[in-house]
DNA sequence: CAAATAGTGTCTGTAAGACACTATCAG
DNA sequence: CTGATAGTGTCTTACAGACACTATTTG
């Protein structure tokens, strides 16, 4: 097959990585999640070094022996997390340099994910380290966070407000059956400003992602308000137009 | 500063990265131009197992003694296989597994860069493999490629047809002077469909993201063409709305 | 003049936004 | 009835697309 396959794999037998000077590398979380009218990520007290007792985002190492690959890697570190297998992951963007961590030259593929926070009762009582919920304020949360996770957090919630502009991202954030004005909310609570309700289920419905609930309603003191779901296999809508006035900001793209 | 600054410093000291079982890293680079009114990217054949003699995206191991960061490592390599310096250059995605190479575990950080065709007299007879310029055809090129380089090419392809839809990225494939009308053909180009003079001449005038250059014009068998350049600080423009009548396929995103 | 490309104007369709309106429940 | 939230209709504005039209050069 290979233009010498006996020589390549000579060269395979006396391959050591270690010969060569790599790179720590690992992959990181930005577990999202909207509970008490907020945009909320998981964190992580480390429990050693370095950073020891400082919040970080939930990652780890790649386990050569039992990953298959990155995206593998992402879902068992937030199976073992949080008890959720089957959320809403895409990858963000890697981070490398020779200062965010004191280790070394150091590598990380970042990841985000979309929960329901009813998706997480299994958290606490876990055999994990403290972990618990942080509410976004802007771009940050309030507390100091190892290595250049505020970065990795930072463009994480750029990406995420600059999809849910234009996509049906924010489904993923809400349990299988909710309503119309349920959905509009997260849209509101993580874009942080009101948004327009005929302008809004218009587009929605234009999607086709959700379907009705056939005669299920949720009643409250109120007019009852039709439930839906997801339309299975409708993974993620884009729309040809961006909600809001403002054109996004540029990518995190460097030059020079 | 840190909890126990202490023990920090001696955990630091007795740590070995050789310690871990850790993954080989690399950076490529998918190089974008257009030739000959075609899309092309640049390619490198193998010197060196494994793959020798195969075509592969140029790219290599980050030098942890020189490279500040990952962007650093990815404009070194850029400037090695083709001498341009100030391209755009944005990350594109991440790809590990423990098959994508045969000497094991591998991860890479794929970038995708975007030079101008006269920007490159430089690339032959410099001192690196041989390398030259490929057609994309579709999502691929002519050739079998190296590793998972095909699946990364696509994924490039892919993320640059999206850009385009929706942004000013295309000046970034021209010289610093062009006409609308070259630019509207590099657009064409990239999607590989017609675009409508009016409403593109109207939408990229909105941007404002170009200048005229004053009273410059180029000068044909034909009515001169006005001569624009990009405006200095106006590095990325998105617009509210997509051209053309498709969303765009769904992200690369795995679930499950 | 013709050929060729540069550049503009006019109309139509579509979807977002603003906002007022109606509908349906509990109490 | 009131209060609350669900859901719709109507008007305006913005802009992409289609397409015809004018403008300016060489030969």
């Amino acid at each position: 097959m290979s233009i010498d396959n006996r020589s390549e794999q000579e060269f395979l037998r006396t391959y050591n990585i270690h010969d060569f000077d790599v790179p720590l590398t690992s992959v990181d979380l930005v577990i999202f999640t909207v509970r008490d009218q907020a945009l909320q990520i998981l964190l992580v007290r480390r429990s050693e070094h370095p950073f020891r007792g400082k919040w970080a985002l939930p990652g780890g190492f790649i386990d050569v022996r039992h990953d298959r690959d990155l995206d593998a890697t992402a879902l068992r570190k937030l199976r073992e997390k949080t008890g959720v297998s089957t959320p809403y992951l895409e990858q963000l963007q890697g981070f490398g340099s020779a200062t965010r961590d004191p280790r070394g030259w150091s590598v990380t593929f970042a990841y985000f994910a979309l929960i329901a926070s009813d998706d997480i009762a299994l958290l606490h009582g876990g055999t994990t380290d403290a972990a618990s919920w942080h509410k976004v304020d802007g771009v940050a949360v309030d507390c100091k966070l190892a290595f250049d996770h505020a970065a990795i957090l930072s463009a994480a919630v750029q990406r995420l407000r600059n999809r849910v502009e234009y996509s049906s991202l924010p489904v993923h954030l809400l349990p299988a059956e909710f309503t119309l004005s349920d959905l509009q909310r997260v849209y509101e609570i993580v874009l942080g400003r009101k948004v327009d309700k005929s302008a809004f289920r218009k587009r929605i419905k234009e999607g086709d992602f959700l379907e009705e609930i056939p005669g299920k309603m949720r009643h409250a003191s109120n007019r009852p308000a039709q439930l839906y779901r997801a339309r299975p296999h409708h993974p993620a809508v884009s729309f040809m137009r961006r909600m809001g006035g403002e054109a996004p900001e540029s990518n995190p793209t460097q030059k020079q």
